[in-house]
DNA sequence: TAGGCGATACTAAACCGTTCAGTATTGAAA
DNA sequence: TTTCAATACTGAACGGTTTAGTATCGCCTA
């Protein structure tokens, strides 16, 4: 028909929201603000966005990839797998904004469940499903106990890649090292072949999905 | 003089702001929203407070304990020791609220640099260096290898915990088992001694501070 | 009787979302 | 190639709401 939306206006208001929203809180970015950063005009963005939620949550889709083509692995190499996942980089031309925007999409997640929960099944469920499937394998091969507590296992493997995330984010680590460093501890606590090597007494033994007993 | 400030009110005041902050955000509670849900008039909170940033710190510290003892634990057993600071529970009456609060802290630490030093500086350091003393005691001891990454050994110890913390709120985890959990894993996976015996072959040994060799 | 207290009104600013007149840009018909 | 209707964009204004913080009252108590 006539005159298409400008997908320029469109990606510019984008990028200024992410960079606003990570720089100044979701709350703490007025659409004014989004609209002089980007340069186009407020009503424009209404025309593109129906509101402030609206744009937030194409951003946060842009942030985290709109792809996520989840392959799985399975390469027979339990510690090998799971240093696949921990590793594996999102496509990355916004890692700075993600990064930034991280604390942030954690604390509205908390407080807007709704928003919370299309966050958590886009972008945490999916590396916490291929670490579950991969777990399962080992657990049906006997290279994991058998009553591994999955939860705690995924605990143990995600928090400490999200620990350096949240708390060391100016030391800029090596992503890639953490990965493969949890992973290989763990297959190292774990790992049901270094179990019965462990010289701990067995009253201190670890049962994984009971106490201690 | 005259009549002493009601610390009935300071109180409720406090409470009103933890359940506030905690349910809504803190840029979502309002000053009003403070004042109503605490039955004290807003110019009395002005009173006592000098801004709502004030009003937050004295909350944050109620919320965490002001106490902090932060007795160190020495018992020549490395993991035992890891284990009683990965467990050792907050003097607690608020745990609902700071769990609550914890998200809304660390969103607003990372946009306010100044409460967030002193938030992290409170409350992430202190366990961070009770940890470090004991790695280190290990390192000297033998027990851990001399150059263990000790940035990389906090974030695996404390990271699981977070992240139970973070996004298995609803599901009532047993932090103890966690923290015990993981602190034995962590032993099993980094003392020397289990290193000596793994069976894994030399070029995917880790070594821990360096990359793979 | 000095000063904390509640109630309420107030200010100045910020916010979201809407509206509108005027201008630019387009695809398609002529 | 020209024309034209349809639509997008700008820039500015506006309404209604909300905010942090101040000010002004009497009332009440230590």
């Amino acid at each position: 028909m006539a005159r298409p939306r400008s997908s320029s206006a469109h990606q510019k208001v984008l990028r200024a929201a992410l960079e606003l929203f990570g720089e100044r809180g979701i709350d703490g970015t007025s659409m004014d603000a989004v609209a002089q950063a980007s340069g186009v005009s407020k009503a424009t963005i209404y025309h593109h966005w129906a509101d402030k939620e609206a744009l937030l949550m194409e951003a946060m889709l842009l942030v985290h990839g709109l792809d996520r083509e989840s392959k799985e692995v399975d390469t027979e190499d339990l510690c090998r797998d799971l240093t696949t996942v921990l590793t594996r980089r999102n496509p990355d031309e916004f890692e700075t904004e993600r990064e930034r925007l991280t604390p942030t999409l954690i604390a509205y997640s908390a407080l807007h469940p709704k928003f919370g929960k299309v966050w958590r099944d886009g972008f945490i469920q999916p590396p916490r499903r291929s670490l579950t499937r991969i777990l399962r394998r080992g657990m049906e091969s006997g290279q994991l106990p058998a009553d591994l507590d999955l939860e705690l296992a995924l605990a143990i493997l995600l928090g400490p890649i999200m620990y350096v995330h949240m708390f060391r984010r100016e030391s800029r680590p090596d992503f890639d090292y953490i990965g493969s460093t949890v992973a290989e501890a763990f297959c190292r606590g774990f790992a049901v072949e270094q179990a019965k090597l462990s010289k701990l007494p067995k009253t201190r033994r670890i049962t994984v999905s009971g106490r201690l007993r």
